[in-house]
DNA sequence: GTCTATAGGACGATAGAC
DNA sequence: GTCTATCGTCCTATAGAC
C-alpha cells in the first residue's frame, strides 16, 4: 500500500510552461464557448487540463486573467490569419488590429473569406457570440473589448463600403448584422445549413444594388 | 433597545402570494437580461425583492423554475400583445403559440410591428438575446426553449414569405438574422442608432425584389 | 407569508512543501 | 511545475418557528 511519491495528477507528466499555457488556452477557450464565462469554473478548466486549480494558477493570475488571455490569444489568431489571406505586406494589423483594413481590399470578398473560415470553427464563433452576449453587461470583464471590437469593426467595414454606396455605416451595419444573425442561428442547429451558402445567397441581396445584373 | 417583534426584513410588508410572484418575475427577468441565467443568484433576486432566499422559494420551487416561469410570463405577455395587434378573433395564440400564426398577415408589417414594440422593451429584448446566446449549450435549462421557439418562428416566417417568393424558408432566415443582428448591435450602443429606423432600411432591402418600385 | 438557522457543497484564491 | 491543505465567501436548498 505504501505509494512512495505522491505522484503527479492522473498520468499527465509535468509539460514546459509554454505548452501548458498552450493548453490551458485552449480547454478555456473550449468551455467558455460552451458555457460561458459565468458558467465555466476554474476547477472545469483544470481538470481538463490534467491540474489542480493552484496549479492552473501559476500559469494564470486569476480567471478574469485567463478570460483576457483567451482574447488577446484570438486577436493574434485572427491577425496572422488576415495577414495570411490579404497578403502580408500591406496589412499591418498588430495585436490591437491596428487603425482599419488596407483599402485595396474588397469588402465582398472579405465577408465571404470571414464566412469561409468561420464556418471552420464553430467553437470560436460561439466563444464570441456567446461572449458577446454576455458582455453586454457594462461590468462584465470582457465588456470594453467587445465595444471597442464592435467600434473597430463598424469603421473598418463602413470604409471599405464607400465605393459601394453614399451611406457607408448604413451598409457596414447591415452587414455586420445578417453575419452575426445567421451565425446563431446556425450554431443551434450546424446540420441544417450551410453558413457559407447562407451568406452567399444573403450578400446577393445585400449587395444587389450595387452590382450590375449579368 | 429592546425591538420587539423580530420584524420584516425592512420596511416591507407582506405581499399576496400573486403580486408577490409578479414581482420575483419581474426582478428575475430584469438580472437574467443584464448577467445572464449563470451570473444571477437567488440571493440577488431575493434582495432585488426584500426577501430572504427561503422567503423566495415559497413561491419558485428552484432557481430553475424561476426561469421557466420568467420564459412562461413572457409567451404570455408576447400571446397578448400579438393578439391585440391582429385582432383577436383570428389569431388563436395559446401559451406554446399554437401551430402557426394566422395567413392574413402581412409579413413586412409583423416585423416592422415586431421591432416597434422591441425598441420599447430593451430589457426584454435583451433577456432573449442573452439567454439565446447562453443556451445553445445542449444541458442549459432553456435549450429545449429556445430550439423550439427558432423552428416556430422559422416556420411561421416561411409560412408568410410565401407570397413573396418560391424560397420562403430563404427569406425567412435573412429576416431573422437581420433582426437579432441588428437588436444586439443596438442594445451594446443604444444611443448610436434607432432600431426602428435601421430596421426599415434593411426591409426595404431585404424585400426590394417583391415590391414594385413607385 | 416570511423569518432564522443551517446543511452541504462549490467557488476563487493563497501558503508553503517538494 | 505541481502538489496538499486551507481560508473565507457564496451557492441552492431544507427544517422548523412564528
Amino acid at each position: 500500500m505504501a505509494e512512495g511519491a505522491p505522484a503527479l495528477r492522473r498520468d499527465r507528466p509535468r509539460l514546459p510552461a509554454a505548452a501548458r499555457r498552450r493548453q490551458i488556452i485552449d480547454v478555456a477557450t473550449s468551455l467558455i464557448a460552451e458555457r460561458g464565462f459565468w458558467g465555466v469554473s476554474m476547477q472545469d478548466i483544470a481538470d481538463r487540463c490534467g491540474l489542480t486549480v493552484p496549479g492552473l494558477l501559476r500559469h494564470m493570475e486569476s480567471k478574469v486573467g485567463l478570460l483576457i488571455a483567451v482574447l488577446q490569444d484570438r486577436d493574434v489568431q485572427d491577425a496572422r490569419s488576415l495577414r495570411t489571406h490579404l497578403g502580408t505586406s500591406e496589412a499591418e494589423l498588430p495585436d490591437d488590429w491596428g487603425s482599419g483594413l488596407p483599402g485595396g481590399v474588397d469588402l465582398r470578398q472579405l465577408c465571404a473569406a470571414t464566412m469561409q473560415r468561420n464556418a471552420t470553427q464553430p467553437e470560436i464563433v460561439r466563444l464570441f457570440t456567446v461572449l458577446a452576449a454576455e458582455s453586454l453587461e457594462p461590468t462584465h470583464p470582457a465588456h470594453d473589448y467587445f465595444a471597442k471590437r464592435q467600434r473597430f469593426a463598424a469603421t473598418a467595414y463602413a470604409a471599405l463600403a464607400e465605393k459601394f454606396t453614399d451611406r457607408p455605416e448604413l451598409l457596414a451595419r447591415q452587414i455586420m448584422a445578417m453575419m452575426d444573425g445567421l451565425q446563431i442561428h446556425w450554431l443551434r442547429d450546424p446540420e441544417a445549413t450551410d453558413l457559407v451558402q447562407e451568406w452567399e445567397t444573403a450578400a446577393e441581396v445585400l449587395f444587389a444594388r450595387f452590382t450590375t445584373p449579368r
